[in-house]
Parts: structure tokens; C-alpha cells; sequence
DNA sequence: GATGGATATTTGGGATCCCAAATATTCTAA
DNA sequence: TTAGAATATTTGGGATCCCAAATATCCATC
């Protein structure tokens, strides 16, 4: 288990972006300790922490003011991840031997194609479905040869949608049991794409490498797009919900040890 | 002035970066404290700040241990940065009304240009080129409207040479005062590449404008690159000494209000 | 009643203290 | 002599205290 100012941190940009913190709003050292039973050492930790991560600025006098997150904000953030991450795709055209990522790539296409497969959608398969695009798409981070990159897209991984890989899905349509092979078709035709760019990586083709990554990321966008043509006051708490998370997140901590 | 806690990150930065803290070197709370006579509650802040930004980790049992930052970590860091800064001019050229950002766009461009036909590179000379360089690249981040890609380049902006807007000189050139012209005519090309920028961002030639801001990044990489083919040895040290340095830098303050 | 200044309170930054875990050292027994 | 246990020391995390600056409150004066 982390320490408490991590944990902190950790709850403390929940509530933000759950919106129990509003946007906007003050908080002082002392309610935070009062809220959470600790002293102002670690609170003071996590604030700075988070304050670094832009989720909250310092006041104009004393105190800290939530900044908030907003589903423009998300979809701001996806499309510089999207972004950084055709930059490895390319990267990692122009590399070779890089047989280690290479494998885990295919391997990551192959086990999507299986699961996309057996048309069904439950929970199990979702998160083996995850699993998989995470480590696709990670293993193009690593092995791009830019540690920067990686360690970039960290820095934005702590908000909701944008940690490595992350995968959305229509909750509604999936409880609902209808429009499974809607869903289905979606991650087919991803993963069809993933398959372009490991081949485009392989061929050393970086100009498709990136080409395809970056028509790949837009689809994340595209989704949120979709959403928000269905419920126009979409919030924030609506897409996490949408967003798979696994058990084993990336965290901050994790991040930070990109370089080794 | 800033707190201590920032005072003393910026302080060990600096010899991180300058290689007074070796690469790999054990640091403990103690010894900081010891060395700038300060108790731990400010240095602790300060070595969190710098972990995340992956100045330093936590060693495997106790203490923190020096990351530091080789002349590839920048070459890296400045690739990613290069291409942050292609998707806002793509995203500016995409755009429109955004006057206030394309005025300062040309007025950098044309102050860029009354300098350079000065025909002169003094101290002061420069430290205006450097002032236009600024201006220019901070509207492009500005006036893109994706406030994440100006919060992403912060993020990685205390790095030497990173700072938004950053000029490298030839400082063996400039001082023997041999090769001005040579110096000037790469500043020229420089300006005319942002001309061109500005020029598509104004048509609305997102390609070209993406294209050309690629291009005016790869610059300080070969940069970088004909300072190794003449110094086989250099060093980050060497890197800084190049760098101009505006006498008010964007510091980490500033950079987490990037939202506003 | 409005205004300006004096006083009280809140609040964040820094210093110090305590504690538990990690590490180093010493000592004992085989 | 050496392995291993016992002890001492270092070290980082957290709590608490102090202080100065910022803010709020109150009161006297006009």
C-alpha cells in the first residue's frame, strides 16, 4: 500500500472528478485533515501533488480552488495522447529489432481477435479485452526507443479515459444485451487497425505506422462524440463510467520509474 | 519570491542537470537539509516535485537516487516537444478567429526579421530574438485551443533547452565572432520557416502548417546532432551553455495555471 | 449609516518531534 | 573464523507546534 499522501491524492482527484469537489470551490489544509482523519503533512503532499497535475491552483490569497475536469477537458487530453502516441508508432517504424515489443504487439492483436471471436461481451471478457489493448498499446510506448514519450503520456494518465490503453464502452448497450455485435464490430474493426499497425511497424513503414495510429486514436474521440449527441449534459462521472478500469492501474507512482 | 520548497527544487534541479548530483548518486532528506540549511518539511516537498518529474526515484529500500539527464533524455524531450507543437498548429490552422494569437504570431515574425537584417548578434540582440522566438511558439500553443498541449509541454519544460520557445546558439561562433553570418542565415531560415506557419495558419492549411512546424522542430534536434559530430563528449552542461536563457523564465508556477 | 483602522481569526509555510521500518553494527555461539 | 541473532543507527512518513501573512470581525469616529 502506498503512502498516505498518495492515497490521498488518490481519493482527493476522485472527488474531483465525481464532482463532489465543484469546480471552482475552496478547500483549505485544515478541512482536508478534518475530512480524512491525518495531519497536514501528507495532506499538504497531496495538494502540491495535485497541484502539479493541474487539477487544483492556488487561490488568489490563501487556499487552494478546484480547476475540475470537463468532457471537453477529457477529450482535449485523448487527442494529445492520441497524438504522442503516433509519435511512437512512427518511432518504432523507423527502430528495428525490436522483437521483444514486436511480440507482445502480436500477441495483444491475436488474443483481441479471439475474444472478439466468441461474441459475447460479459465482464470476464471485457477485461481480458482491456488487458490486451493495454498491452498493445504500451508495448509500442516501449518500444519506440523515446522513454519521453511514455513518460509524457504518463503525466496525463491520471485522468479518467487516458490511462495506457484504456478502452470505452457503451454501458447501456452492453447491460441492455442489445447492440452486442454493434459493440462487437467496433473492437473488430480496432483491432483491425492495431493489425495495420504492427504490420506498417514491421514493414518499417512509419509513414502508415503513424497514419494509422493517429485514424486509431480518433476513435476514442469519435465515441465521446457519439455520447454527447446522445446526452447532451454528459458529464464527466458518465464517461468513467463508460471507461474500463482495471485493477491494476497505472498509477502515478509507476509512472514515474518510466526511465528504470 | 516562491517558498523554499520551490527555491530548493529549482536549486537541486539545477545540479542534477549541471552534474553536481551525479547520475545514480544516493540523496537523502538529512544531507539536503544539512547542505541548504533547511528542515525537511521543504525538502521533502521539493524532492516529491522532483520525482515526479523524473529528476530522481525512490531508491529500492530508503532514499532517493539521482535520475539525472543525459544529452539523449533532451534529444527525446525535444522530439516530443517538436511534436506537440505540430499538433497546435495543426489545431490553430483548423480553427479561426483566433486574431489575438495570429497578431502576435506576426509580430514575432516581423520583429524576427528587423533583427536579423541587423546584422549583428550581441547579448542584447539575442535576448530580443530569443523574446520574439518566445512569443511566437507560446501563441501558436495558446491560440490552438486545446489547453492540454501547452499544460503537456510544461510538463517537460523544466528540462534544459525545453522551455517554451527555447533558441540554441553556437556560443564557439558568436564569441570568435567568426561565422555570424552563418549564425544570422540559420536564424533567417529559422523565421522564414515560421512565416510559413503563420502563413498557413492563416489559409487554414492545417497539412502544411502540421508539415512545417515538423520540420522547423527537427532543427534544434540536428542542432543538437552537428554539436556531437564536433564535441564527441558533450555534455548536458555543454547543452545549457547554448541555450539562451530569457532572465524570466516560465517556471513550474506559471505552467500550472496554463488552465487559467 | 458609512468608513477606516484596530483587533481577532484563519490559514499556509516551515521547524521540530515521534515512530516504525530499513539498514548498519556488534556480539555471541558454534 | 563465521553465521546469525541482538542491538544501534539511520532514515522517511506523519503529527504537532510556531509564526507570519492574509482575511474577517468589530468598534470608534465622522
Amino acid at each position: 500500500m502506498s503512502s498516505i499522501d498518495i492515497e490521498l491524492a488518490n481519493t482527493i482527484r476522485q472527488d474531483i472528478i465525481e464532482g463532489t469537489l465543484e469546480h471552482g470551490a475552496r478547500i483549505t489544509e485544515a478541512k482536508l485533515c478534518d475530512w480524512h482523519n491525518v495531519s497536514r503533512t501528507p495532506v499538504r503532499l497531496a495538494l502540491r501533488r495535485l497541484e502539479q497535475e493541474g487539477m487544483i491552483r492556488k487561490g488568489d490569497g490563501r487556499g487552494y480552488v478546484i480547476e475540475g475536469i470537463s468532457v471537453d477537458d477529457i477529450r482535449q487530453a485523448v487527442q494529445v495522447r492520441g497524438h504522442l502516441e503516433s509519435l511512437a508508432a512512427r518511432l518504432m517504424a523507423q527502430r528495428d529489432n525490436q522483437k521483444d515489443s514486436l511480440d507482445k504487439m502480436n500477441q495483444a492483436v491475436l488474443q483481441m481477435d479471439s475474444l472478439t471471436n466468441m461474441g459475447r461481451l460479459d465482464d470476464a471478457i471485457i477485461r481480458e479485452m482491456h488487458a490486451s489493448n493495454v498491452e498493445f498499446h504500451s508495448a509500442i510506448l516501449d518500444g519506440c526507443g523515446n522513454d519521453y514519450v511514455k513518460f509524457t503520456c504518463g503525466q496525463i494518465s491520471h485522468l479518467p479515459m487516458l490511462a495506457a490503453g484504456s478502452m470505452v464502452f457503451d454501458r447501456d448497450s452492453i447491460s441492455g444485451n442489445k447492440d452486442i455485435e454493434k459493440s462487437i464490430l467496433r473492437l473488430k474493426i480496432g483491432n483491425s487497425q492495431h493489425r495495420i499497425i504492427y504490420e506498417a511497424i514491421v514493414q518499417g513503414d512509419a509513414v502508415r505506422a503513424e497514419g494509422m495510429m493517429r485514424e486509431h486514436s480518433n476513435t476514442m474521440i469519435e465515441y465521446i462524440e457519439t455520447f454527447e449527441t446522445r446526452n447532451t449534459k454528459l458529464t464527466v462521472s458518465d464517461l468513467v463510467s463508460y471507461t474500463v478500469q482495471s485493477s491494476q492501474e497505472m498509477n502515478s507512482e509507476t509512472v514515474e520509474q518510466v526511465k528504470q
